[in-house]
DNA sequence: GAGACGTGGCA
DNA sequence: TTGCCAAGTCT
């Protein structure tokens, strides 16, 4: 039989069960070992997933184990501050995870009374947790027959009907989610949600998929076609990226200390800390000390000296920035003239204990070098 | 539906 | 170097 994305009905419950029974098979043999798999605590595998959101299981792995050792129970996440939260989190990416898992671990203490949630819809209704992810807690962590549709998936179903739609259209979609609850077993749903993850990971992968190992081959439209690199579909090129351009200065007292802001509570690194900095017309060049030291003055503070420390290229998801890093020895004054929800003069060991991003760990790494004076 | 939201790895 | 992406969700 010829599975086809335009037969709706398609697969029918016996082809399903033929095809969920050879997945389990594969994932009996060769499933992954990780460190979450196996796991009986709801908690743990809700963190999993939280932390597995369009991020590999490698960059996983270590805040896996650091966050459950200082967070082991919803309870103690819900006891926690939000910045200790963010500590944990930082490097991983994605910040609002980490404040969304703190907030439903309060609602969940103040609402449930502890208990973590057992149907779809209210793992749904937290924050954070969307219909995937929902499917996988429950399936993964209940055994209860849900259906995931993460990127795995959609590579994997998408070749094996060979779906024309692109994966992220609304028909496609709904072919995909259809697919899904079809294939989606009453015996072991929560093996099979993490063995059809595990074939797109490892064998049914983007590039150079594994055909010959996969326990769908000789059903995969894609592969019968030879043309596993056409799916899954994708719509039009993305916008190139725009490029940001802005100073930061490492504003450093006589004691050594230096002045870090907090970032607000929404948007890019919310409620990360970060030096003083300021937004940069893209057709300058790079600011002369002159530059640095009147922008200084804007904010209300007055320094020394001043001199270039380096230039930091990052690249976030929707644009790239650069930013050009000044060490200046602080004089006199008060950020009056800038805007942050809060900031302080603090050590290097203080500002350890702050969750700062991957971009501002390397902005600071260089104001602890030969400062100024 | 499209864009915001991080980071590191890989072709 | 540049682009794409890896267990998505929210606005």
């Amino acid at each position: 039989m010829i599975p086809n994305s335009c037969q709706s009905q398609w697969p029918d419950p016996q082809t399903a069960q033929q095809l969920a029974e050879a997945l389990l098979a594969y994932y009996d043999r060769q499933g992954r070992s990780l460190p979450w798999r196996g796991e009986g605590d709801l908690y743990r595998i809700w963190v999993s997933e939280i932390m597995l959101q369009q991020t590999g299981v490698k960059t996983v792995i270590p805040y896996y184990g650091r966050f459950l050792e200082r967070f082991p129970s919803v309870s103690a996440l819900a006891s926690a501050d939000l910045a200790d939260v963010l500590h944990l989190w930082q490097g991983l990416g994605y910040y609002r995870r980490a404040r969304n898992l703190h907030a439903a671990a309060l609602l969940i203490r103040h609402e449930q009374g502890g208990q973590l949630p057992q149907r779809l819809e209210q793992w749904q209704a937290l924050p954070g947790i969307g219909p995937s992810t929902a499917a996988a807690i429950l399936a993964i962590g209940c055994n209860q027959p849900h259906a995931i549709l993460d990127g795995n998936v959609k590579r994997v179903l998408s070749r094996y009907i060979a779906l024309r739609e692109p994966v992220e259209s609304g028909a496609g979609k709904k072919i995909l989610w259809q697919m899904a609850r079809r294939l989606t077993p009453s015996q072991r749903p929560g093996d099979y949600a993490q063995a059809i993850m595990d074939l797109g990971a490892t064998l049914c992968t983007r590039t150079k998929p594994d055909c010959p190992r996969c326990p769908w081959q000789s059903g995969c439209r894609a592969c019968q076609l030879g043309e596993q690199a056409q799916f899954p579909v994708k719509k039009g090129r993305k916008k190139a990226k725009p490029h940001q351009f802005q100073i930061a200065t490492l504003i450093q007292d006589k004691e050594g200390r230096l002045l870090v802001c907090l970032r607000p509570e929404t948007g890019l690194l919310a409620g990360l800390w970060e030096p003083p900095g300021q937004q940069l017309d893209p057709t300058t060049k790079p600011p002369s000390l002159d530059q640095v030291s009147k922008q200084l003055k804007a904010w209300g503070i007055s320094g020394e000296k001043s001199e270039f420390a380096g230039v930091i290229n990052h690249t976030f998801t929707h644009f790239h920035l650069t930013v050009y890093t000044y060490r200046v020895a602080y004089q006199g004054g008060c950020l009056t003239g800038y805007k942050a929800q809060e900031y302080g003069w603090l050590t290097e060991d203080e500002i350890q204990q702050l969750p700062r991003s991957t971009l501002h760990k390397k902005i600071m790494a260089l104001g602890w070098e030969s400062g100024p004076g």
